[in-house]
Parts: structure tokens; C-alpha cells; sequence
DNA sequence: GCCGTTTTCGGCCCGACTGTTTTCAGTCG
């Protein structure tokens, strides 16, 4: 819904409708998005509809038309002038709703193929502002857009931000360099990459020279825009780089306008502006200033300008205009999880199947990241080409960590344990005298390939009911960029869960990135025991626990909901009961 | 199309860069 939503948008900018209007489109996409519970349910009470920001009249009517009929009729009548596929259109690079207007007014252009095809054979040259430079540039943005036009992710992202900022710390003055954006948010996945860089060869007399070493980096593939201040450029895997050049004395207002996200910085601007400021990347401002009175307000730090308007300072993983503004006006912002927090990683892999190391070297990594306790839980037989465990061998391993766990003689808790499939009926791949060996099984599925979404919610739901099961590992099976999530009823697994006190896994490594910010805020919202585990295959991977921390803390999680900060006996009483028979 | 300590009309965030417009429109973040 949110998409048609954002679609419609698009079309009334084709349209040249009032910009306001296209804009409050916008918000709603936005709203509906962020709903936790199903629009299907408030469609039948107005009021609840009405009670959303962003959604007055007209928009309850078009959000009850599109869960009644599946479109509404603005849209419907916007696809009678229009086609879907201009919408791709607008995607490319310097490619608006002005533009997209005049090639489908003047060309009936309405696809890629036919633009990259009248640009080809020269029909552009004759319309307005369709110089050679503009239709090269469009040429190469058609390319790039079939090459690559995802987004990157996270921890990639992250390791090319460091690499460009060692090679911008190597000009003499340049100080600081911090990742904004989506990057500095925690988003799983980025567009481009903003880096902001201050230090005294940017101050606005000399930051030529900067400008000019930066649009040189040897690493830049096209080179979009130079600015006074600003740099644009791509690299060769097709991620954009946005660096911005600023004085010490306004990085903070930078730093906010940066971060964003936009949403929440529009916002900020209007509650600005209440209070008599104005807020832009240079500072925050006096809107009247006082005969001879400065207008700065605040801009050498964040910390200044959401105190100048009254406001704790807003951590960057809330800052998407979700209820964050209000609480930081009323202080009562949550005490976000850190990865300091973090005492036990309860999923990790060994050379028993498919991990890098050995029980003991995990162990010792583990320790040497300040943990209290891990579980070694490497695959069962059913994942053959993992050289997965069978009952024999799994019991054997037990042994093999037990050992481990004697030798590291209390510095660190190593746990016996097990990541056992869930096969297509629900049944566990192991027999329960195996499982009733393990401190800590996680159940997981591995194969759920277009398997219906009442079926696979019958396969959770009985899994979920074998009392050995104590974690729910990687529900969703989504691989980030790669493989779409496993479909089925999350809520009812997640309030089954809630139930029997089964666990739910957060995979913190980017690649497997189960739940999202939101399935995060309902598992919470539903009472589950949330625990969030690396799945380590290396030593290395133990680092990804910070990746895994970033989005539980987009879902306003704090400590407390999750399980993994407690101690070591509290931990393995927040897990379900093993069953009684099973004996001391 | 939404919204209200300026409440049913008249506002709605702010600035930089590009290209080719000789004064600024369109795009972008």
C-alpha cells in the first residue's frame, strides 16, 4: 500500500499537480509504512485512521479503496494519461517529473529503452535543456541503472567509508571525517555514502585546495559534481560518494542537516521555526535577530541545536520522524542498547560443519571481545553440505565443547548446543535424546523456497511446539539483497513464541538480516524474548554483533529486551524450561 | 491533501549544483 501510495505521488509530480499535494502522498506512504499493526484491521474504524499523522479525509478514503479494490481512483486515473514505466524513468540521474513530462508530452517517450533509444538516434537535441553533455549523461545513467541499481549494504558500505577517509586524512588539514546519511542511521542497506570531513585546510579560505585533492582520489570512477565545498563522485561498483568539506565552526548543523533522515529533518525545521529559528546546514539561526545580536544560535554540535530547541539529543538510528521529536521534547527518550551490553553470542559455528575455527579458538575470541558465554550450535545432519552433525557425531561434539567450557575454567561460558532444521512437515531433524543434551538448540529453517505461507506457518507453529526448541534462529531466512523473506502469519509465530517463551533470533551479520526495525518492535510489542547471536563462521564474525545491535536499536530497544545482557544464569532462565524428564 | 497556542484558510524546510536559461528552471539531498 505504501508503494501505490508513493506511486500515486510520482504521478501527480508527472502531472505538475501542487507540490503540497504530491507531498502529502509522500507523508501517508511514510505513515502506512510505519504502522505495526494491520491497516486491514483499522479500514472498518475511520477514526483509527484518522488518528495516524499524515491521514486525514481524503486519504482514509483512498487507503480504504486500496485494501478494498487494490488501487483507488486518482491512481487509476492517472494510469489512463500515464504509464508505470515512466516511474523507472525517474530513477535515472538528473531524470525529474519535469522531465519525464516533456519526453512523454513531446516523444511519447515512456520506457528506458525508448529514451536510451531517441538518445541514441539524436531526437533529444531538439528539446529544451538537452544539450550533448545532458544526453551523455543520461546514456551513462541508463547503463549504470541495469548494471546496478541496488543498494549497497551496511557493513560494505562501512568498509569503503573507512578506506576513502584514510585516503582523505592523508591531506594536510583535513582532521575529521564522519560518515552521515543512511550510514550514521544504521540502515541495513545505503544508496550512497555522505561523508562529512572538517579540520582547518576546510575553512572557507583555503578549502580550494581540499576540493580540488578530493575530486583527484585515484579510486573515483565518473566524477558527478565539484562544488565549492562539495564533492560528488562514483566508484567503479557503481556506490555514490557525497563529500562535503565544512568549518569546524558549523560541522554540528552539517553533521544534523546530513544525517537526516529527510523526514525527520523536515520536522525539525518546522519546530524550528516555531520557536523563531531557522534551521540549514550552517546553523541554527534567529529568525528577527535583536539590533546588533548575533543570528547563530547553534552549529559547532549537535548536542546544541536539539538543546536549543528544547530537545535531548536524538540518537541517529531514531532519527526517522517516528515519534522521536515528541520524545525528546518531553525527555523521555529510551536508554538505547549498546554493544557494551552485550554479555553472551548464543550461535556460532565450528570446523565440526561449516565454521573457520575451532571450539577453542571461538572461545577465545569470544572472551577477547569481553563476552560471559557463548553456545557453540553448528549444523545438524539435514544440512549435508555443511557436513552437518548426525545424532552420533552431535553427541560427540557435546562432549568435545563441554571440554572446552572445563578448560576455559569459568573466564568465559562456552554452552553446548545445536542449530537444528526444521524440516517441510515441522518436525526436528535430531532425536530428542540428542537435543536433551544441548544447553541451547536453535531451531532454524533452511530451505522454505516457495513454499506456500499457510504451510510455512504450520511448519514454525509445530516446531515451535517441540519443548527442546529454545530459539527461534533466523525466522524470516531473508538474505539481505540476495533472497527474499520466508512469507508467512509473523504474527502468529511470533505471539506462539510469546507464549511457550521460545526465544527470537535477531542474526545480527548484515548478510542475514532477519528482522526488520519493525518485526523487531513487534516481537517487543508481543512480549517475546529477543536474542540477538552472529552466527559466526569466523572469529571475524564475532564483529558483526554491532551491526546486529544498530538495528535493535532502530526498534527502540533498550537493555532489558534483550535477553543476551543478562548474566549467565539469568540468560539461560529467561530461555523456555528444558522438560522435566530430562533429569539434573 | 494535511493541519491548527496564527484553527476552516492559507500556509506547507532549505540551500547547492548543473547546464545552457543571458536571469533561472530543474534536480538533488
Amino acid at each position: 500500500m505504501a508503494r501505490l501510495l508513493d506511486e500515486t505521488a510520482a504521478l501527480l509530480e508527472i502531472d505538475a499537480a501542487d507540490p503540497f499535494r504530491v507531498r502529502s502522498y509522500r507523508r501517508a506512504a511514510e505513515a502506512v509504512e510505519q504502522q505495526t499493526t494491520p491497516l486491514a484491521s483499522l479500514v472498518d474504524d475511520p477514526k483509527q485512521l484518522l488518528a495516524i499523522a499524515g491521514i486525514g479525509k481524503g486519504m482514509a478514503a483512498n487507503i480504504v479503496d486500496l485494501e478494498r479494490t487494490g488501487s483507488m481512483p486518482l491512481r487509476d486515473e492517472l494510469l489512463t494519461k500515464y504509464r508505470p514505466s515512466m516511474l523507472d524513468l525517474l530513477r535515472l540521474p538528473s531524470m525529474g517529473p519535469k522531465t519525464v513530462a516533456l519526453l512523454f508530452s513531446a516523444l511519447q517517450i515512456e520506457n528506458m529503452d525508448q529514451l536510451e533509444t531517441a538518445a541514441k538516434e539524436g531526437h533529444l537535441a531538439k528539446l529544451p535543456r538537452f544539450g550533448q553533455k545532458q544526453v551523455d549523461k543520461l546514456l551513462k545513467g541508463i547503463e549504470d541503472h541495469r548494471r546496478n541499481s541496488g543498494r549497497f549494504r551496511i557493513d560494505n558500505a562501512g568498509e569503503t567509508a573507512d578506506k576513502i577517509a584514510a585516503m582523505l586524512r592523508e591531506f594536510p588539514g583535513i582532521e575529521t571525517i564522519t560518515p552521515a546519511g543512511s550510514l550514521r542511521r544504521g540502515r541495513e542497506t545505503v544508496g550512497d555514502l555522505d561523508l562529512l570531513v572538517t579540520g582547518p585546510a576546510c575553512e572557507a579560505d583555503v578549502v580550494s585546495a581540499a576540493v580540488e585533492y578530493v575530486a583527484t582520489l585515484p579510486l573515483i570512477d565518473v566524477l558527478l559534481a565539484k562544488g565549492q565545498n562539495k564533492v560528488s563522485f562514483t566508484l567503479r561498483n557503481g556506490l555514490q560518494v557525497d563529500v562535503r568539506l565544512l568549518p569546524r565552526a558549523s560541522y554540528g548543523a552539517a553533521l544534523q542537516y546530513f544525517t537526516g533522515s529527510k523526514m525527520h529533518n523536515v520536522s525539525l525545521r518546522q519546530k524550528a521555526l516555531k520557536r523563531g529559528y531557522t534551521l540549514s546546514e550552517y546553523a541554527l539561526a534567529r529568525l528577527n535577530p535583536e539590533e546588533g545580536e548575533s543570528s547563530i544560535v547553534a552549529a559547532a554540535t549537535e548536542e546544541e541545536i536539539y538543546a536549543a530547541l528544547g530537545m535531548q539529543w536524538i540518537a541517529p538510528e531514531l532519527r526517522e520522524n517516528c515519534g522521536e521529536l515528541e520524545a525528546a521534547e518531553a525527555a523521555t527518550l529510551p536508554s538505547l542498547i549498546t554493544l557494551d551490553d552485550i554479555r553472551g553470542d548464543v550461535h556460532m559455528h565450528t570446523v565440526a560443519t561449516d565454521g573457520a575455527f575451532t571450539i577453542r579458538e571461538m572461545a577465545d575470541a569470544a572472551l577477547a571481545r569481553g563476552l560471559k558465554y557463548i553456545a557453540i550450535t553448528d549444523h545438524s545432519k539435514n544440512l549435508a553440505m555443511t557436513n552437518g552433525l548426525d545424532d552420533y557425531r552431535a553427541q560427540a561434539h557435546v562432549r568435545a565443547i563441554q571440554a572446552v567450557d572445563a578448560e576455559m575454567e569459568g573466564r568465559i561460558r562456552v554452552f553446548a548446543g545445536i542449530e537444528v532444521d526444521i524440516l517441510q512437515d515441522g518436525s526436528l531433524d535430531l532425536e530428542d535424546e540428542t537435543l536433551a543434551m544441548m544447553d541451547v538448540v536453535v531451531g532454524s529453517v533452511h530451505s522454505a523456497f516457495q513454499m506456500p505461507s499457510d504451510e510455512m506457518t504450520a511448519r514454525l507453529l509445530r516446531a515451535i511446539e517441540n519443548p527442546y526448541l529454545r530459539i527461534l534462529g533466523h525466522p524470516t531466512g531473508r538474505k539481505l539483497l540476495r533472497r527474499d523473506p520466508y512469507v508467512f502469519d509473523m504474527d502468529g509465530v511470533l505471539r506462539r513464541c510469546a507464549e511457550l517463551g521460545v526465544a527470537v533470533e535477531h542474526n545480527a551479520a548484515p548478510a542475514r538480516a532477519d528482522l526488520s526495525d519493525l518485526n523487531l518492535r513487534k516481537a517487543k510489542a508481543l512480549g517475546c524474548r529477543i536474542s540477538v547471536n552472529t552466527d559466526a563462521h569466523s572469529i571475524d564474525d564475532l564483529a558483526k554483533m554491532r551491526f546486529g545491535i544498530t538495528q535493535l536499536r532502530r526498534a527502540w530497544l533498550e537493555p532489558k529486551d534483550v535477553i543476551n545482557t543478562l548474566d549467565v544464569d539469568a540468560f539461560l532462565s529467561a530461555l523456555r524450561p528444558r522438560p522435566a524428564h530430562v533429569g539434573a
